[in-house]
DNA sequence: AACAAAAATGCAAACGTTTTCATTTTGAAA
DNA sequence: TTTCAAAATGAAAACGTTTGCATTTTTGTT
């Protein structure tokens, strides 16, 4: 086991100052702030560091400030494609703010989230977005002590402790039901996965219920079914309870459940939605094109992703506010061909 | 715009020294060493540490050696289920090694892998693994200067100039075309991407094309369509093509297209497997429940992902070895219902 | 009890930047 | 020219670790 090589002789500052034949400081200035530089000077760093190829060092230079320029994101998993497209955005937007993203994932397991944390906080990170509400003491302490900026994102409560931006997901799990009552249908299933530590998935649950609840004079029947997001599973669940009986419409949790729900309609030759009308959450890519087209209601993750990296990077900049910013990325429906009128 | 606070006065080592009455040094080979301290000393340390909830700071670390702990990843885009499936897998395994993962997406646009591969560099990087086969000089160049362990992932050739560990996607669009052929499929299409630039699906390309070939005296009839990874695009283009002809079979990129064809079909109420037989590239999530079951390829991408990152961390430990290793990762095609046999 | 060898610890110099403060250079007004 | 403020630069001290070398403590042997 030999010893690791070190260095490798890059070019560092001192050498392209050096080479310009200037101090190491006017160099740094020349990165930092090009403008307190003599026009002259400058032209001559420049072919020096080119010539040298130079790479600053951002460890270094964090060594030096406090910031670090790293931003943290917790998902619960990234292989989803919802939240995929959400890493994507956000790190495409915290380029531009010149903040390099570390992205972790807890596998819906909420006790990994400390360990994370921590891992993130030996980076110095200047900020950290979480997703969702649920979060265990630990973490949120460790991130508190050390005054870095958290933000929660895509959920959105109004009277959440912490910053948030996010979408309504109550709203989402309300309208789309109610959308299916209005409709006519007095039969549905909902297919929700296990809320505990889920705070999305609970609000929406929440939220659908208390709009069947709104419709209990007009006799309507609901039952939980609960599923994993996940297409297989769910595909399972669903032709089992469709085996049974023939509820009149489906909310789904998200549109992984959709989806699978559909292949076991297809699967039991039971139309969609003439059978069963079927109604997601999320949007989520291919949603529209399947057949029928999935009518569902739409979480824009880029937006999200997107106005959290904005958010804090501000915050990690000019440090935190005493108000605590809550945003709500406005979100609704998108009627496609998955639900029908009842007579 | 006040000055951006720093350190906030999280303790440091010598803060933890100083607790533990102990000098800095011995704290730092706590960490880093724990065998070659006392037990008693081992003790008191530990207790200080926790304590005073001290956080190691890998960038002053990673100033002193030459290692820093962070590998790269360049991937075509995050936002896209295989490849985020294959971001997870890699992650998870840095995280085995104790190693901090940055990711990096271009949007298949390779001019830009410069500015990503600079930018990785100014955290200094110990190895990197880039998608594909197909890059710039300028990229590949900075990291060979600066002697950056590159690992090349996802494709794999028998005669890569790098080291590769990848499956073989000529083998895989070989084999998918010519399990159509042997099972009697005469007039077949071809849905792929655009290839300059995408190693990947040009080696598909390439495979199925052979094999067509092969069966030359036997009458084959083939036509390309292009179309990009994308459901709804596929889905518009493989609607038109199907207006005007039925071919028997088709072959797809990968299984987004496949989804996309799929989808055509069912708005046209052309029957698969019956109608139109239809093979996908990838085996994604939710290929295998679709309606009817996707036949595919088995591209194994957490298997890649693992792999990838083993090798990567070692190379960057003990230096890169002269020989290029080169990893083809088993593959192989997955019999579902989409596709049958032809009188 | 004395001694050597081994084990444990401490000291101080790095690592590559940034920034404060001091110094020099520049440019324009007198 | 001289003078003075403004602009540009340099010197050196940080930032929080790690590690080679030196020193002290412990252990085991006689």
């Amino acid at each position: 086991m030999k010893k690791a090589r070190s260095r490798k002789g890059a070019p560092g500052i001192i050498e392209v100052a050096r080479r310009a034949e200037v101090s190491p400081a006017t160099v740094s200035r020349f990165f930092n702030n090009p403008d307190i530089v003599k026009p002259r000077t400058r032209k001559r760093i420049e072919t020096a560091a080119n010539d040298l190829g130079y790479i600053r060092d951002r460890m270094a230079s964090a060594m030096h400030h406090g910031l670090s320029g790293t931003i943290g994101l917790i998902v619960p998993t990234i292989d989803n494609a919802i939240f995929a497209e959400l890493i994507q955005a956000f790190s495409e937007q915290l380029l531009k703010h010149d903040r390099t993203m570390l992205v972790a994932s807890h596998s819906y397991d909420l006790a990994r989230e400390v360990g994370i944390v921590r891992a993130l906080l030996e980076w110095r990170i200047d900020g950290v977005a979480l997703v969702g509400f649920t979060h265990e003491r630990a973490p949120l302490e460790m991130l508190s002590v050390r005054h870095v900026p958290v933000l929660e994102i895509w959920n959105y409560r109004e009277d959440s402790p912490l910053p948030c931006i996010g979408a309504d997901n109550f709203e989402a799990g309300h309208q789309v039901t109610q959308y299916l009552l209005e409709n006519g249908h007095r039969d549905i299933v909902l297919a929700f996965p296990p809320v505990e530590a889920n705070d999305r998935a609970a609000d929406r649950l929440a939220g659908a219920q208390h709009a069947i609840r709104n419709f209990a004079d007009a006799g309507v029947r609901s039952e939980l079914v609960e599923t994993k997001y996940d297409i297989g599973e769910t595909k399972e669940r669903i032709r089992n309870l469709l085996a049974g009986r023939k509820p009149s419409a489906l909310v789904c949790g998200n549109d992984v459940i959709a989806q699978g729900a559909v292949y076991a309609c297809q699967s039991m030759a039971i139309r969609i939605p003439e059978d069963l009308s079927v109604i997601g959450i999320g949007d989520f890519q291919g949603s529209a094109h399947m057949e029928p087209g999935l009518t569902t209601w739409r979480l824009p993750a880029r937006r999200i992703g997107h106005a959290a990296a904005d958010y804090i990077c501000t915050m990690s900049s000019f440090g935190a506010d005493r108000k605590v910013h809550r945003t709500k990325i406005g979100s609704q429906i998108v009627e496609r061909g998955s639900v029908c009128r009842k007579a």
